[in-house]
DNA sequence: AATAATAACAACCGCTGTGTC
DNA sequence: GGACACAGCGGTTGTTATTAT
């Protein structure tokens, strides 16, 4: 890292909150063209009046064309369980096993279902009072808590079917591949759901520059 | 149909680790 | 070795969408 004088840019005007589709365009096509990291920098240079942090955030989980999205598969559920038992809340460590996740989406993926899911079992099942531990402890039995969880996996479909029609544990790195390429993750249309289809097709048409 | 409650997700914040000067 | 800037991580919050009443 290189280390110059740095002009905060928290001093100049910051824009905060949701990303307009203008904005992802700047970034992507000056990340197109120039190649992401040293954030501030970048998001004075592109234009954006966003701070360095709030770009990379950006890009990692949204932007970058090999970001996946939507329909975590009944398999990463698992895998996901697998690893949070034994690791806990390193969810950067744990999205580097699922190529595509971002720390971020399995985090809120684990707080909004998992999570949930535990504390019913806990409430009507003394067993599985064990692994909400592993939130703070992650050296509790992984095989154990998974198991268990498997169950849970089950209950979530029941609820998740909206979701993922294709939910049922039997391989489906099929699936996976199929659905991704054409995953669009819109669930309307507003100033700022676009899908990331459409916006690197822009890029592409814009020459990236 | 209107409203409230809940779920899901995007983004921000604070902190820590690391590299450079 | 200390100061600084950047990168990255995990926790938390705010907003929007969906479901229930």
């Amino acid at each position: 890292m290189d280390k110059k004088p740095c002009n905060s840019v928290v001093d100049v005007e910051v824009r905060k909150g949701p990303w307009t589709m203008e904005e992802d365009m700047i970034l992507i096509n000056y990340i197109a063209n120039h190649g992401e990291g040293v954030w501030n920098s970048l998001a004075r240079s592109a234009g954006l009046k966003r701070t360095g942090k709030s770009c990379r955030l950006r890009w990692l989980n949204y932007l970058r064309p090999d970001v996946r999205r939507g329909n975590i598969t009944a398999e990463e559920q698992l895998l996901i369980m697998e690893l949070h038992a034994k690791w806990g809340n390193r969810w950067s460590k744990i999205a580097k096993h699922l190529p595509g996740r971002t720390d971020n989406e399995i985090k809120n993926f684990w707080r909004t279902r998992i999570q949930k899911h535990v504390k019913q079992a806990e409430n009507s099942n003394p067993l599985m009072q064990g692994y909400e531990h592993n939130d703070h402890n992650a050296n509790s039995s992984a095989s154990t808590s998974t198991s268990q969880m498997s169950g849970i996996v089950g209950h979530n479909q029941q609820h998740e079917h909206h979701a993922n029609d294709n939910y049922s544990i039997q391989p489906c790195a099929e699936n996976m591949e199929t659905s991704f390429p054409t995953t669009n993750f819109s669930t309307g249309w507003n100033d700022n759901n676009w899908s990331m289809e459409d916006l690197w097709n822009m890029q592409l048409l814009n020459g990236g520059e």
